[in-house]
RNA sequence: CUUGGUGUAGCUCAAUUGGUUAGAGCACUGACCUGAUACGUCAGGGGCUGGAAGUUCAAGUCUUUCCAUCAAGACCA
């Protein structure tokens, strides 16, 4: 028995679905199953078990499922190791903020050892919830083998990873500009500075500082900065190579001293009023205000002044190569200050490169250890050398003073006739999103991947990638390429892997180690020399590590660089450290690497997609990934991003639990192209149930219901194609027709487009066409070849469907197929999952059948359409439909389906109106696709001529298949093709029209068809009697109807009909009848006596 | 600020790649409980395709520009 069901339940199908996955080991079959050497590579993105997981995680994780599901079914391996990510600074925080802590405690009130173990604890806080939502929304992926990037085989594959980059000279040390939290001691990512809120408006001094040029009485170039703690810092002055500047005679307007000034010429305005050739020193007051000058003494561009040497500024300490001149820097522009930059290559990233570009060194002191350091100490205090000024905050980090530190450096240069102008300036600055302290930019020593020496070869290899969609990985990914940074590896925390790099005190010598062996080796080695007795540590991480000593071949000791590296080069190492590679598997690998697909949300772009295809390119010379779909965000149903400030996160658990996997996962995949945004809608969900779902299970429960009473067990032979109805037919052409559209679509990774298409098959042509045609044929009649062929038809629709569905509705469709083919042992599979995908049988395909049922389901259509303009409901029967036809091929069509469109608009006959009737109304309009071409500028005028030839016209080119047209001087030859003609009118009828095809309707009412209409309302009026009182299908009844002219004729002419129909043995009319009223067209209402025999 | 995406009916999305009435579903209005489905069926109303300009015989589709929105990145001297 086919198993038949009250209702549809989602998800307790899930759960008795999954049961049976977990029970049977299906997704272990499923890969087992097939051979390694027709493999499809997947990798899994790791997620981290730090946090909860969200509903944008279900997004992602159900196209990677989908398509491993689908190439499964298509008979390939499809092996889904899992992964989690498991280092980073989300983990650090999180641990931080539960112990209470920061990161100066770590080491101190905390040891490395006790923090790291926690942070081992920690990262994996939430891995049963992922575990769980995995499990629930059934996304197949191997959680009992998981790479995990902290265990010390997935750290030795890294270490090996970063020594072949060191060995082909693309890891480096150097220092960067980077954001810098004095007040947390640590470095801040760019992501940590776009917090919502790190951005603050604060007001700081502001000043136009003075630099004298070397060789001049008193000539200065004006240089504006909001930041002069970086003036003792001062080793050069920027400016536009094509931005003019102005000499400005003038007086200083603090000290009086006589001064000519140099700056950009679309400034001079902000800083001068009038001219004035007589001013004398008294006539300036300080303040801000603009002032006078006496004459502009020269007028010239930026590139003229390059090179200019100035005096130091503030000489507190000497530089160590060439300072202080005039540079030409792109960014210098002319919005706010001089349009001259004062430039302090330790604090400023532009002024870094600037400087480098032009040999300028910064300004540097030695630390109590010898090596250099800025100014500034790591505490945002100015070090000794600068003696006034020694000791001070150089922003706020809750010190007490009189004065900022800004200001007495203002008081300084105005004394020394150094300042220009001075005033509060209000502009928004970073703050550190922990302490609320101002950030600094601030040179940080960093370990870099010379990821820049390798940009033309990454994009090169990126344009063989196959990206969904195309413009994030052309543009978006490729933009990023062009402009490739070197990657900065380095990051100062714990809780990560290692960088493998040992180094001697001078920085002089260096080891890079690439595996455990290899440090073996090298500790050997130490302790040999070194008198130690070290050993290599059980866990690779710090601060085991730290202590190992190695040594040089001079006999030196080495000490490793205390940096960790970047977790994502962890998540970019994965296709190789998740089998420890080189150390293991290296015999199947090839056959696991690269991957044929991989998947995550756009965010990744530069996160995981860049480091797999930079890891991949520069270490193997090649892509790491053949295709990658890249879906986009999920928000909330108006738009917004989701979060949980705003309470209006979705919750994936809720979700599943409450609508299923299945039609979550439907409405994410078929709602919008994957990857377009998504506006999460839970009424989207239950749109999809209702729709796709609901009717896909009733029409399983029609035919178990039916299949059930016939004993139909798919026993008998299949019925040969050419003996099946005309429907039949058609509706197996439909269904191999999507199974082309659908395996097209899966194997291109359009699973929004294969999710509509079968969408659009269930609903209109299953269930609102095929099964509602053919319902009598499962009803009525005995267990015949026709009935059989219509359980082989429906049965095939309904398991092929399950396979097609299956890779995106993995719970329903097994649910489906099993109920099927459990009872019928049709096919050997035990699970959808396990069954493959055929190639769609081309000879089932019949295009020309395909369109004549489209012409039958559109005919009908109008003439409903019709009808309901006319007011006359679908149970009185017309005498006849009129459908012009201008071809014979047409009317061949339209024969085949003739008997369909009768029934189905209830009518009696179909006349078709040839041409030859002349009663023919037609429409000619000329064939833009053909003609556009060839006419080109003639189209306006032709298409005027075409729209108004004559009916004589149109019957004439008809008949000669050819027309010459003379349009503009010149004359084409047109033919049929060039033409479209269609019937739109028959004078004095009833029309509606859908593109070409018209039809007309005869609305008059006969008596006989009056009475006919009359008698299908009686049997309709007593069908509902029998179901409201109860009465089984097979109860006879009798009938006494009330003597009424309305229903005499009816029942005179149709008695034995109405008879049959609703299984009366007898129906009399008599005079004054007690019993039920009925309603009857035209405000008619009768009495009738309804009774079982 | 730069780059990229998006903008079509009240809402969510289509539109065969430049070809002539711009289509569906939801919502809305109306009709119908027709022998699987009222969680259903049928029909109907609803559009200056974000604005402007351009290319073209022809633009929702191509170009430019502006506007809105989202994302990524840069910078804030």
């Amino acid at each position: 028995m086919y198993k038949e069901f009250k209702q549809l339940n989602l998800p307790e199908i899930d759960r008795e679905i999954r049961a049976f996955w977990e029970k049977e080991g299906i997704f272990e079959k499923s890969i087992a199953q097939r051979a390694v050497e027709n493999s499809y590579v997947f990798y899994e993105g790791p997620p981290s078990a730090n946090g909860m997981p969200g509903i944008h995680h279900v997004m992602a994780r159900t196209i990677k499922d989908i398509f491993c599901r689908y190439h499964t079914m298509k008979g390939q391996r499809v092996e889904r190791k899992g992964g989690w990510d498991t280092h980073g600074l989300p983990i650090e925080l999180s641990v931080e903020k539960a112990l209470g802590i920061t990161k100066d405690d770590i080491g101190k009130s905390i040891s490395v050892d006790e923090y790291n173990q926690k942070c081992r604890e920690t990262v994996m806080m939430y891995k049963d919830r992922w575990d769980d939502i995995t499990r629930k929304t059934g996304y197949w992926v191997d959680l009992d083998n998981p790479y995990i990037t902290y265990e010390n085989d997935y750290i030795e594959s890294v270490w090996w990873l970063l020594q072949q980059l060191y060995n082909k000279g693309l890891l480096y040390k150097g220092f960067t500009i980077q954001p810098y939290s004095p007040a947390a001691g640590t470095g801040l990512s760019s992501h940590e500075l776009n917090m919502p809120g790190a951005y603050k408006e604060i007001s700081d001094t502001s000043a136009v500082a003075m630099f004298k040029i070397v060789g001049s009485d008193n000539e200065y170039f004006l240089a504006w900065t909001t930041t002069p703690w970086t003036l003792p810092s001062n080793t050069a002055v920027a400016l536009g190579r094509n931005i003019t500047y102005l000499k400005v005679r003038t007086y200083n307007r603090y000290t009086g001293a006589p001064i000519v000034v140099i700056l950009a010429k679309d400034r001079f305005s902000s800083y001068f009023s009038e001219q004035n050739p007589d001013l004398k020193p008294e006539d300036l007051k300080p303040g801000n205000k603009p002032i006078p000058y006496i004459e502009i003494v020269a007028e010239l561009k930026g590139a003229e002044l390059e090179n200019t040497e100035y005096e130091q500024l503030l000489p507190y300490v000497k530089p160590d190569g060439p300072a202080f001149r005039a540079l030409l820097g792109d960014f210098v522009s002319t919005e706010d200050g001089t349009g001259i930059v004062h430039i302090a290559p330790t604090f400023g990233s532009d002024d870094f490169k600037v400087a480098k570009q032009y040999g300028i060194v910064p300004l540097m002191v030695k630390d109590e250890l010898g090596n250099d350091m800025p100014l500034v100490d790591r505490h945002g205090q100015f070090v000794k050398e600068v003696t006034d000024f020694a000791g001070r905050f150089v922003k706020d980090y809750g010190q007490v003073e009189e004065r900022p530190v800004d200001v007495d450096i203002v008081i300084k240069l105005k004394e020394e006739n150094k300042l220009f102008v001075s005033e509060k300036y209000v502009h928004s600055y970073p703050h550190c999103w922990r302490t609320d302290r101002p950030v600094l930019y601030y040179p940080l020593d960093s370990w870099f991947i010379k990821a820049s020496a390798k940009k033309e070869r990454m994009f090169e290899l990126n344009q063989t990638i196959n990206w969904k969609p195309a413009s994030t990985g052309e543009g978006r990914f490729g933009k990023w390429l062009e402009n490739l940074q070197d990657w900065n590896l380095s990051r100062s925390r714990y809780w990560g892997i290692p960088l493998p790099i040992w180094r001697n005190k001078e920085g002089t010598i260096e080891k890079c180690i690439g595996s455990v062996a290899e440090l073996q080796t090298e500790v050997n080695k130490a302790n040999a020399a070194l008198g130690k007795n070290q050993a290599v540590p059980k866990d690779l991480h710090r601060p085991y590590i730290d202590e190992i000593v190695l040594v040089a071949d001079n006999g030196e000791p080495l000490y490793r660089e205390l940096d960790l590296i970047d977790v994502w080069f962890d998540s970019g190492a994965m296709p190789y450290a998740q089998w420890h590679y080189p150390f293991e598997n290296k015999e199947g690998f090839e056959f696991r690497y690269p991957a044929d697909f991989i998947a995550e949300g756009v965010d990744q772009t530069r996160g995981w997609f860049y480091t797999l295809h930079a890891i991949a390119v520069m270490v193997f010379d090649s892509v790491a990934f053949k295709n990658v779909v890249s879906n986009g965000l999920v928000l909330d149903k108006n738009g917004q991003k989701m979060s949980k400030r705003l309470g209006n996160a979705v919750d994936p658990f809720e979700t599943v639990d409450k609508y299923g996997a299945d039609a979550t996962r439907w409405y994410m995949i078929s709602n919008a192209q994957v990857w377009d945004n998504l506006r999460f809608d839970l009424a989207g969900i239950e749109e999809t149930t209702r729709l796709f779902f609901g009717k896909l299970f009733n029409t399983y429960s029609f035919f178990a219901l039916y299949a059930n009473i016939d004993k139909f067990r798919h026993m008998e032979a299949d019925i040969p194609m050419w003996q099946r109805p005309e429907i039949d037919r058609w509706i197996l052409s439909a269904l191999h027709s999507l199974i082309n559209e659908v395996d097209a679509d899966l194997a291109q990774y359009e699973s929004t487009n294969a999710a509509r298409k079968m969408m659009q098959f269930v609903d209109e042509q299953l269930s609102n066409w095929y099964i509602r045609l053919c319902r009598r044929r499962f009803w009525k009649g005995d267990y015949t070849d026709d009935k059989i062929s219509a359980y082989q038809t429906l049965y095939e629709c309904l398991t092929t469907l399950a396979k097609l569905m299956a890779p995106i509705a993995p719970f329903f469709a097994d649910w489906l197929y099993q109920n099927l083919n459990k009872v019928t042992r049709h096919e050997p599979f035990e699970s959808v999952h396990l069954a493959l995908i055929e190639p769609a049988g081309d000879d089932m395909i019949d295009k020309g059948l395909e369109e004549r049922m489209d012409y039958a389901q559109r005919i009908s259509s109008l003439v409903l359409s019709l009808r309901k303009k006319h007011k006359i409901n679908v149970r009185q029967p017309l005498q006849k439909v009129i459908l012009p036809v201008l071809d014979e091929a047409f009317t061949e069509q339209l024969d085949a389906v003739k008997d369909l469109i009768k029934s189905e608009v209830n009518v009696k006959e179909i006349e078709y109106l040839t041409d030859a009737s002349g009663l023919l109304k037609k429409r000619i309009k000329p064939n833009f696709k053909t003609l556009g071409k060839r006419l080109g500028p003639h189209m306006k005028a032709a298409q005027e001529i075409i729209n108004n030839l004559s009916q004589a016209d149109i019957n004439a080119i008809e008949k000669n298949k050819e027309y010459i047209l003379e349009v503009g001087g010149t004359s084409f030859d047109l033919n049929l093709e060039d033409f479209e003609i269609a019937a739109e009118d028959i004078p004095g009828w009833l029309v509606a029209n859908d593109g070409p095809l018209t039809v007309a309707l005869d609305i008059t009412l006969t008596p006989a068809l009056v009475a006919e209409g009359m008698a299908r309302e009686l049997v309709n009026r007593i069908q509902n009697i029998r179901k409201n009182r109860d009465f089984n299908v097979t109860d006879r009844i009798q009938i006494d109807l009330e003597k009424h002219p309305a229903v005499e004729e009816a029942v005179a002419q149709f008695g034995q009909y109405i008879s049959d129909e609703v299984l009366a043995v007898r129906l009399d009319l008599v005079a004054g009848v007690e019993g039920e009223l009925l309603d009857l067209p035209e405000e008619v209402v009768v009495k009738v006596r309804v009774e079982l025999a």
